[in-house]
DNA sequence: ATCTCAAATTTGTCTAGACATCTATACCAT
DNA sequence: ATGGTATAGATGTCTAGACAAATTTGAGAT
């Protein structure tokens, strides 16, 4: 296999054709997922050009999210996530749409913080007043698949922190200050490219799009209670809506 | 302005500070959305640096969707749309989630093939039948905002092709043939990057995400007529979901 | 066996230069 | 004026080589 007849100067850019045809392999399942690529200067060698030209190509598939490079150690074919985890995934649709419950999480932080403008008109208080905020990593399957940010009306719910923290869950806590019952008034949804620090948290590329939720949560009276931002890993993730719920 | 005062050896990859500073002048406005920048030669000299570190920093800025690099012409400063736009356009929740009326549109193509598993399975027919596949582009204030694939069992809708050509609008059609109240049954959203294709077409770079929504519209006695699948421009468009729709 | 450290391996960065390809401009012929 | 064509200017691709930084491996000391 040392001969890999690209075709030169026929318009297509060599690193395309090695991009392409890497690809195909990875789809194809010569190269498996978790499979070590061959390196750089092999590859090189076995399609006749130079590193560098190797490297374009590589790089156009890191960007793609089929490979992950780590220096020192290798080029690998990532780990395919979009399989029956999806399909597992979408049966939890309320509670996706909702931040409420999730099939496993960590609390990364709990703070107070005067409500930035967004915020603020989101739970409908004044910009400045101070809220409580809940940072929450939502995964399924010891995969990380979300970062939340929570917010509720700090005046509201007082001792909200020290009952998180009791409870461990926010919905725990929620019933126990008496909203056992609040429902998701509005949820807006985007595409962004992953902040850095989101990125890491969700072990997904910094090239990747994150899917960003945004809502709001009212209790039975129609009051805000709570306002969420996540944001989703979204090669493993889909989200489902459907009319019923 | 000759001397930039990068700061070499300390860790911090050249291209990385380039693209920090140019990025800083772009956030700051220094550089103007839709001005262009320096070209990569003359940046060279400025920054002291060879053209190919440029040309890292500025694929860097690309590829987070705040430049626009066009061969030949030069490298400009992405004009930013997520203004008043984005607030004047979830007002269209509804359409944008049912792909129905949309505030314009081009229709694309109109074909006929045979339906794939995935078309198949929506549609609630057998794999191999025939369907119609209607691309179309939508916009909003005269900028593209959606690509969209529908597709119907043409067993069922055998003169849509005509229909729609006669009408224009594949509602309009719909309601012609009998079924103008559809209602959608099932949507699903997430990220992808975008194909080149529908990169052209939305007129955004190809490394910057784009909202994907597949979904099944069905006649008052739930079967199955329409299937589709969009992909949106995702810095110009922010979906909505209200339960009450 | 275990630890340490040097060497080898592998990816990351930077420079240098050549030519290709695309775009806009200016000039010339009609 | 119009249209084509040469030219200059811009980004795109490819090669070549050197060194840096991170990781793994293995030899040697304990």
């Amino acid at each position: 296999m040392t001969d890999q007849d690209l075709s030169r100067g026929t318009g297509t850019a060599l690193w395309r054709q090695i991009a392409e045809r890497l690809k195909r392999d990875i789809v194809s399942g010569t190269h498996q997922p978790g499979d070590r690529l061959p390196t750089e200067l092999r590859m090189a060698e076995e399609f006749s050009v130079n590193r560098h030209t190797i490297r374009r190509a590589v790089a156009a598939l890191a960007e793609q999210g089929l490979v992950r490079i780590e220096q020192g150690r290798g080029t690998f074919v990532q780990e395919s996530v979009i399989d029956y985890r999806v399909k597992k995934r979408t049966r939890f649709s309320e509670n996706v749409l909702g931040h409420r419950r999730e099939p496993s999480g960590k609390l990364l932080a709990i703070r107070e913080e005067p409500a930035e403008e967004a915020v603020a008109k989101a739970l409908e208080i004044r910009k400045g007043t101070m809220v409580v905020v809940v940072e929450r990593l939502g995964e399924a399957d010891g995969r990380p698949l979300s970062v939340a940010s929570h917010y509720f009306p700090k005046g509201r719910f007082p001792s909200l922190p020290d009952t998180i923290r009791d409870t461990g869950s926010i919905s725990l806590a929620m019933e126990r200050l008496g909203v056992g019952d609040y429902t998701r008034k509005v949820t807006r949804v985007t595409a962004r490219t992953a902040r850095a620090a989101d990125a890491q948290l969700l072990q997904q590329s910094p090239n990747k799009p994150i899917l960003l939720t945004e809502g709001v949560n009212v209790d039975a009276t129609g009051r805000p209670v709570e306002y969420s931002v996540a944001r989703w890993a979204s090669d493993r993730v889909q989200i489902v809506f459907e009319p019923g719920t």
